[in-house]
DNA sequence: TTTTTTGATGTGTTTTACGATATCAAACAT
DNA sequence: ATGTTTGATATCGTAAAACACATCAAAAAA
């Protein structure tokens, strides 16, 4: 097959994973089955439009047709115009991911839900922290807070996360800015994926 | 069908068009039969991805996956980057695009004969200004000497059809730049579609 | 550890794109 | 007027995508 159509389903995934999306969740969105979207970013089948559109639409994509000298602009205005996740410990990155899943399930299951927003801003705002991992609990405490108040249903419980969430940014922004490091590629913390085994 | 779908159709088709191509033209080029071609642009087929990749590459084009919210950007660098044709009268544009196609059908023919680029620069450069409709005798004569030297394989012909298109040229420029008028979407000259049958 | 989630892969069936080929009317060129 | 080119269609056969399932091992969460 041809390197542009890899290219296409290489950033299909390269995107879904930015936007910590399962293969799932993606597949709910996109109207397309789980096996499908998994067989098309492992390139293994050549995909029609319409899949292409849907799937990419459910990304916040768009299909653009560009001139071949274009490119390198194109790219580097795609790259300004996506938000950059500052890189936290894995730990915490975890967690994140199961805060923004939890808020996610609220969405489907409560998406009426005036509160919604103000949850989902103030996550988005934690995001841009750099999170030390002293607040994995506090973290962990919110998540539980917006899972128990969507499985019984009292939603003032939200309200409480939506609170608790902005005390924390202020605890975290305030902690030790010392650790100083800009939304870099290179995490402060050192990766665990240091194989020294000598 | 959806929407972006179409417009991919309608992309395709706009592009072609501006590079005064031939659906059988195109054909040639991405391998991709005319029929096909056809059924492609008018939006009959929901197509797959190779066939996709096959006629942009003809076209020149890339296909992007692009955030929603760098669509206008995108679209602007696109169009700065697209080439504006300057539009002649219709007999103009006409035999224009004859020219261009004894070209296309030289490069077919001839495709290591060294004068080719130069002709084509050439033709290139007539194409940014503004011809008046007394110089179409000169251009049909350019065209006739390149035809007969395709078909005779006299390829010093070609030379000379070179040379009178630079001489062209320079006589086209010189002709009355009162007429000013930028490459604007509007022409100078009335169109003729109007429809006064009063 | 136990349970859940995730991505990959398999199967059988239906649908559809695709290619090859041919035809045709309308536009166009000579 | 005559010949050529163009885009749209039609038919037929084949190959392949898409879908609805169903697993399953590995990773992750509890």
């Amino acid at each position: 097959m041809r390197y542009e159509i890899e290219a296409v389903a290489d950033r299909l995934r390269e995107v879904r994973d930015a936007k910590q999306l399962s293969q799932r969740e993606l597949s709910r969105l996109a109207g397309v089955p789980q096996a499908q979207i998994s067989r098309i970013e492992s390139n293994s089948v050549d995909l029609r439009l319409s899949s292409l559109v849907a799937i990419a639409s459910a990304l916040d994509l768009e299909i653009a047709l560009v001139p071949r000298k274009a490119v390198p602009a194109i790219k580097s205005i795609t790259r300004q115009t996506t938000d950059r996740t500052v890189i936290q410990p894995p730990t915490i990155g975890k967690e994140m991911q199961q805060l923004q899943k939890a808020i996610r399930a609220l969405q489907i299951d409560a998406p009426t839900l005036p509160e919604l927003d103000d949850l989902r801003r103030a996550a988005a705002s934690l995001q841009r922290l750099q999170i030390d991992t002293r607040f994995l609990d506090n973290l962990r405490s919110v998540r539980h807070t917006i899972e128990s108040a969507n499985i019984t249903e009292q939603w003032n419980g939200i309200f409480e996360a939506a609170n608790s969430m902005k005390a924390l940014r202020i605890q975290i922004a305030h902690f030790k800015p010392e650790n100083e490091q800009r939304s870099a590629n290179r995490p402060a913390y050192s990766l665990d994926e240091d194989d020294d085994d000598a």
